[in-house]
DNA sequence: ATATTATAGATACATATAATCCATAATAGG
DNA sequence: CCTATTATGGATTATATGTATCTATAATAT
């Protein structure tokens, strides 16, 4: 019941490229800034170019561009280009015929935990986070 | 962002528990009935007794019985007796200081979210669990 | 006294998450 | 056309967490 560490390291990289929506910002910048170790933080970035989310460009002066702005971004869409459907309990008898049939006692409650979450995500964009923070770029990019 | 298997496990057990809040029941009985290791359960099982959930005797004829009505006791407990403290996320740099100060964009959000689930799971009692469904001894005991 | 039950902690195993590494493809600039 | 730079793709390793098992002990009803 945890959000990874994952999942932080896209939404660090996609609040710090929110801040500079025009930029083509490359893995480097993003990996320094953002301490993230530069070869993971690829796989994350390839994830959400995947899912529409950044555009990107190879080769020199390439990099890592939004594709959409920051207010058209949901934390959902975030979650699910990183952790795919968004579920919040998976039947533990998948395998076999569950023992609860169709008269599992914890279904509806958990079905409900995870529209009342749904409906966060869906609600909260990218801008949403950036909107109320200040950043100062010297401090993070520096050392 | 999952409920785990050993939290499903605890839930399970409560429900069984909370159908026949009279009866002193064992491990086996639940362990059987439910589909749980034997020893698992038993771990899981001491947490609710800590937690004050449950009261156990030892011996012959000896088990556990809930120490509350299914009313009183509610979903967060059961989490908290099994999960420790309820959180989504752990400050990523929590050793060293983090990089974002008291400026991290996404901590306003995921508190929102905890709170929201915090809600839920505090409002929810086993026995709203077991209200709506019904349960059929016999298909769950004699396997 | 004995059988039955929970308790306690140690250990092992499995799975998921996080991180690393290496080879390849694309492209801007000289 | 060549070279340096950047992303892509996949394989591999490492680490952490979650799940399960095992063995010994303590309590107690009969």
């Amino acid at each position: 019941m945890q959000v990874s560490r994952t999942l932080d390291y896209a939404v660090r990289s996609l609040t710090f490229m929110g801040r500079r929506p025009v930029d083509m910002l490359n893995m480097k910048e993003i990996s320094d800034s953002q301490h993230i170790p530069l070869n993971y933080l690829a796989k994350i970035m390839r994830r959400l170019v995947e899912r529409g989310i950044l555009k990107s460009m190879v080769g020199p002066e390439g990099g890592y561009i939004l594709r959409r702005q920051p207010q058209e971004i949901s934390l959902k869409e975030v979650y699910e280009a990183i952790e795919g459907e968004f579920r919040i309990i998976d039947c533990m008898d998948k395998d076999k015929i569950c023992i609860f049939h169709d008269q599992c006692p914890q279904l509806p409650v958990w079905d409900k935990l995870r529209v009342a979450m749904l409906h966060i995500l869906e609600s909260t964009s990218i801008y949403d986070m950036i909107k109320n923070t200040e950043y100062d770029m010297i401090k993070n990019t520096e050392q």
